[in-house]
DNA sequence: TTTGAAATGTGAAGATCTTCACATCTTATA
DNA sequence: TATAAGATGTGAAGATCTTCACATTTCAAA
């Protein structure tokens, strides 16, 4: 058994791609935009992995979400007079991104009312997610963080095995705590916590969730569905 | 000097409060609504406040906003089939409240690219509030939270003085600490070291910042404008 | 297959927060 | 103005996390 849990789009991807102006071949490690960069276009992701996070002064890094296919990101900075962006954006898999003027983007919106309609739809079900996500991490501490972070990974990027939700995305303690706003070491001591109890295991830097129904009661979600709940 | 720090608003209040269904009465101590009631209305407030936070299972209570005059509450519910709310709105001070079913705020959205085009606008606004929250509250520990907190409150309720910006909202120490996610007695503990620092003072529980370069300092605040930066 | 480099694992010390317990102060109202 | 309820202040103990230091393991490239 194996069978892709991510949510489908609500986004017309078509639509949007024809408002692209030009695409992006994407190289690992390098950003396709970064904060304070001035923001004039937002991106689609055709293929590859972007990871979006925000860098603090002292140069920890809070990661906020991982965008893959169709999904669009930059789009912080819409409908903002001279706006900057206020989180970067590093590729973690190569691919392609097309890339779409804000005011192009802006006037589509304005005269294409279902086009207007899906967005706000989009955005309202992105808040969502930050914000029981937010409550995660500042209701349950560091623990409730990293639960919270394994639960929406499982629904972005879980594959239903026989043993449990295999999460198919190699993943460091580093990456894994930078996501749970803990150091690594506290990610690898939670981790080997939940290993011991059988509650997940790690083959080849991919984490296997066992015992998912832990993991939520831990933390006391309400059983969400996926998409208030998941990392992108 | 008496002047009002707030930001206007950006969507056209009049236009909203022709859809409204009827306007409801406030109580102070009453709520509006609560998480996991059917949400079927989303309300503008037309006077009085409403605190909405989300209470986790074990009773404690995370604070995110407060609404004043012509905010909008409970939109987090729009574009989803069957919703319930997510968060819970307490009356803090009487009022009126005008509900919009949110039917007929959908609908009226789809036909009326202006209003749609307004309530992005708003919904992007009140993101970008959530996400520079989050980052605070997650990568500076407590005392990001208070400072971050406290800065956002001086934006959305502060009345310039003589001698710094006093936060016209009477608060006491454990309201503050849910909108931290601090436990009273440490919100009291780092509110008096900061008056000990001449950074803040209270008067009958409100606060006077004096310093408020001291907490945007603090937390690595890049001076955000303050669309970005209320806690409404 | 060797060999660095990166990633993981772990003890110990210390910082940060919470919790409990109780004293003191403030405020509303009877 | 008496008084009770609510709010504030604070020490001490303990839980939670981070940081530092270093050992071990894994993995990809020479």
């Amino acid at each position: 058994m194996v069978q892709s849990m991510k949510p489908t789009h609500s986004i017309e991807i078509k639509e949007l791609l024809q408002l692209a102006d030009r695409t992006i071949k994407t190289v690992k490690g390098q950003y396709l935009f970064q904060e304070g960069e001035h923001a004039e276009e937002l991106y689609l992701i055709i293929s590859g992995k972007v990871q979006i996070s925000k860098i603090s002064k002292d140069g920890r890094e809070l990661a906020l979400r991982i965008c893959g296919d169709n999904d669009i990101c930059g789009e912080l900075t819409l409908f903002t007079h001279a706006p900057r962006y206020l989180l970067s954006a590093l590729i973690l898999e190569e691919g392609e991104v097309a890339a779409i003027k804000k005011d192009v983007i802006e006037r589509e919106i304005f005269q294409n009312s279902a086009l207007a309609f899906e967005f706000m739809k989009w955005m309202s079900d992105h808040f969502r997610k930050t914000q029981t996500k937010f409550r995660d991490l500042v209701l349950n501490g560091k623990k409730g963080a990293l639960y919270s972070t394994l639960i929406r990974m499982t629904n972005s990027y879980g594959i239903k095995k026989s043993d449990g939700i295999l999460i198919d995305l190699p993943l460091t303690n580093q990456e894994l705590g930078n996501f749970c706003g803990t150091s690594r070491e506290s990610t690898n001591r939670m981790l080997n916590e939940l290993k011991r109890e059988g509650i997940i295991s790690i083959k080849k830097s991919k984490i296997t969730v066992h015992n998912l129904k832990f993991l939520k009661e831990e933390i006391g979600c309400e059983n969400c569905p996926a998409t208030y709940c998941s990392i992108e």
